[in-house]
DNA sequence: ATGGACACCTGTGGGC
DNA sequence: TGCCCACAGGTGTCCA
């Protein structure tokens, strides 16, 4: 469910209550959501009470909170939410939600809160990892609460493989628009590969194809480099817009921490419009079955 | 290197 | 009302 602009919602309702927060206890009610935890559900537990949290840092669609005891223990807690996941922030006399499978209970300037992992089909997930220096000795993600320092430059082993995202201040268009050009695969599935660049999914990759009238399977290699330059150019900005109004939501899925829907579905020009007018020329809005999942594009304005 | 199939899951909505 | 099918914002792995 969540691309960039829905994480990035979620982390940054997260970073102000959580940063410096205490976590106290940890209740795990569906082992599943540990499944890329390496070790026991007692183990996880065990390495979460008692500690601190440093800060919530995101890359593409992964998060995670570096650990302190109270100094940087070279740990993180790491958070992907899948398809189904939410982040909720409650007190404890809030009501309980439906599907929660983790909750983190933590303390933050003397007030109770539960961090609550809410997952309705489990592909997301929390690990507890070790971080590593970038390769680069820069900021590994999105945190703009925090300067520079350690913790900051370190990235937990399993995001390591992931790109940096669009809106990394390290984000270098130029370079991966270089290696987009030696690719002979469709655009979108390029797009969509979060080693080449991270946060884009099926949403963002339709509307960014459509704002550039680029056909989704049309061979990187033979689009021209200003094109690309002007595909990034959209991808950036239609992430910026969205992040701006809270994300997309259009069924009870995508929540920000406080259970709220964000309203950049308003905007939308192609993903789920299958059957409506382009905005631009009117012709119908065509979905296409596609790597397991839909494609929609309006067949005049993205030619093959 | 590339792409397809599939596994991991639950829930909802449409058609009959 | 029930049943079956299609479909859903993702990732990782295996195999031709």
């Amino acid at each position: 469910m969540p691309e960039l602009p829905e994480v990035e919602t979620v982390r940054a309702g997260l970073a102000p209550a959580i940063t410096n927060a205490n976590i106290t206890k940890v209740e795990v009610l569906e082992p599943r959501s540990l499944r890329r935890h390496p070790g026991t559900v007692a183990n996880f537990v065990a390495e979460l009470e008692g500690k601190r949290v440093l800060g919530c840092v995101r890359r593409g669609k992964f998060l995670w909170l570096p650990l302190g005891n109270p100094e940087p223990t070279g740990l993180a807690l790491v958070g992907h939410l899948g398809m189904s996941g939410q982040i909720l922030l409650r007190t404890p006399i809030f009501e309980p939600d439906k599907l929660t499978r983790v909750i983190i209970h933590f303390e933050s300037a003397g007030v109770a809160y539960e961090f609550r992992f809410v997952d309705q089909r489990i592909f997301g997930g929390l690990a507890i990892d070790h971080l590593s220096a970038t390769e680069d000795g820069r900021s590994a993600g999105f945190c703009p609460e925090i300067a520079e320092d350690g913790w900051i430059n370190s990235i937990p082993q399993s995001v390591a493989h992931i790109a940096r995202d669009p809106l990394d201040a390290n984000f270098d268009r130029t370079a991966v628009i270089r290696k987009l050009r030696t690719k002979n695969t469709g655009i979108k599935r390029a797009l969509l590969d979060q080693g080449i660049v991270s946060g884009i999914g099926n949403i963002y990759a339709d509307e960014s194809l459509w704002r550039s009238k680029l056909y989704y399977d049309r061979p990187c290699s033979e689009i021209s480099v200003a094109k690309l330059n002007e595909l990034f150019e959209h991808v950036y900005e239609i992430l910026v817009a969205a992040v701006k109004q809270g994300g997309t939501s259009f069924d009870e899925q995508y929540k920000n921490v406080n259970g709220e829907s964000g309203y950049f579905s308003q905007t939308l020009n192609a993903y789920g419009q299958t059957g409506l007018p382009c905005a631009r020329c009117g012709k119908l809005i065509r979905r296409e079955a596609w790597a397991n999942r839909g494609s929609h594009f309006c067949p005049k304005c993205q030619r093959r």
